[in-house]
DNA sequence: GGATGAATACTGCCGTTGGCAGTAAGTAGA
DNA sequence: TCTACTTACTGCCAACGGCAGTATTCATCC
């Protein structure tokens, strides 16, 4: 069993759910700290089966089949277990960090278009993040969690403007990428 | 060619490295924003190789050869075309955010437990980034750029450190992780 | 001087994941 | 009825992670 494994096995412990549905749920939920393709959540759910965590029934619309997850005891007590294990430490994928990180390989021109893009990005993610906590709840009994995730997310996209903003201003006082003048 | 082959040509960039020199500095600068398996760094300077953006010359320590990797100027423009280019948005894996999303499917004493280890976790990696800075800097005519990068990571785990400290508090008040009491 | 352990310098193997493309049926609106 | 969108997946392959294993060299201690 991976993370991600366990991840759907938590969705399921919420409701059962079409692979189709939990897909959708994890884009605009659990994809802000554990993304995953969606791909992905089209094979797992078959494993927690086979571990005996979940149960698939198939239904139909018309001639088309879809499959409903259902979590079982034994998943609800694997999910338990889980959650007092130790965490693996956060990992961070930064493709723009890299560009900054090899900025004196080119010019500030890109260096500069790089951090705007970065800021932007940033902005974006939290107007969404804060749609969100103005939005609907699909489980209003959970908003006391959903409150200190969503936390999370919005002062780190927070972070991030703040830094681009000022790393920004301060490569527009350099002469070049490889002299801070 | 992948963010990793241009995150190693910018390494190469810099200047000539045997493949276990430059696993040991991704593992010092590269994977706090690009993470990559040890393993993965043996094979990507190979493509990088048949790409025509570097060379390979074997060097030896009495009987045990050495790969030693040097870039072209072909793979100079390429880096530098590269950092124009625009970036994938970053993306966080945080296992840890994954237990604390799902809580309610344990006990209080697991999720305060989880959210200690989140914090601790920030403090070290805070500790070894400061450990950094006042060390010595293998390139010091890049300091101005290895600072801007240092700064973002260093905001990061402050950030997670006063979320873990804030969230905790809150879940002190709860009677249940199914109910804020 | 010889043993021991750490560092150097990789390769093999296999399961997981990402990303793109493709298929096919149902549904809402012009 | 045509079209476009949504639902509900599967196939394929390259990238990646993680562990184990091999072999040489170097530093340290007894």
């Amino acid at each position: 069993m991976t993370t991600t494994g366990y991840a759907l096995l938590g969705l399921l412990a919420l409701r059962p759910w079409t692979t189709y549905e939990l897909a959708q749920q994890v884009r605009r939920s659990l994809s802000w700290f554990w993304p995953r393709t969606e791909r992905k959540l089209y094979d797992e759910p078959k494993r927690l089966v086979a571990a005996g965590f979940a149960t698939a029934r198939e239904e139909f619309t018309g001639k088309r089949k879809r499959t409903v997850y259902e979590i079982t005891d034994a998943g609800r007590a694997a999910l338990r277990a889980w959650l007092g294990e130790p965490s693996a430490p956060p990992s961070m994928e930064n493709e723009a960090m890299v560009r900054v990180f090899f900025a004196d390989g080119g010019d500030v021109a890109s260096l500069q278009v790089t951090l705007a893009a970065m800021a932007d990005g940033a902005r974006v993610r939290l107007a969404e993040l804060e749609a969100m906590e103005g939005g609907e709840y699909p489980f209003p009994e959970r908003r006391h969690i959903t409150r200190l995730a969503m936390r999370l997310q919005q002062r780190q996209e927070q972070t991030m403007i703040d830094w681009a903003t000022w790393a920004s201003a301060e490569v527009a006082r350099w002469d070049a990428t490889t002299s801070p003048g």
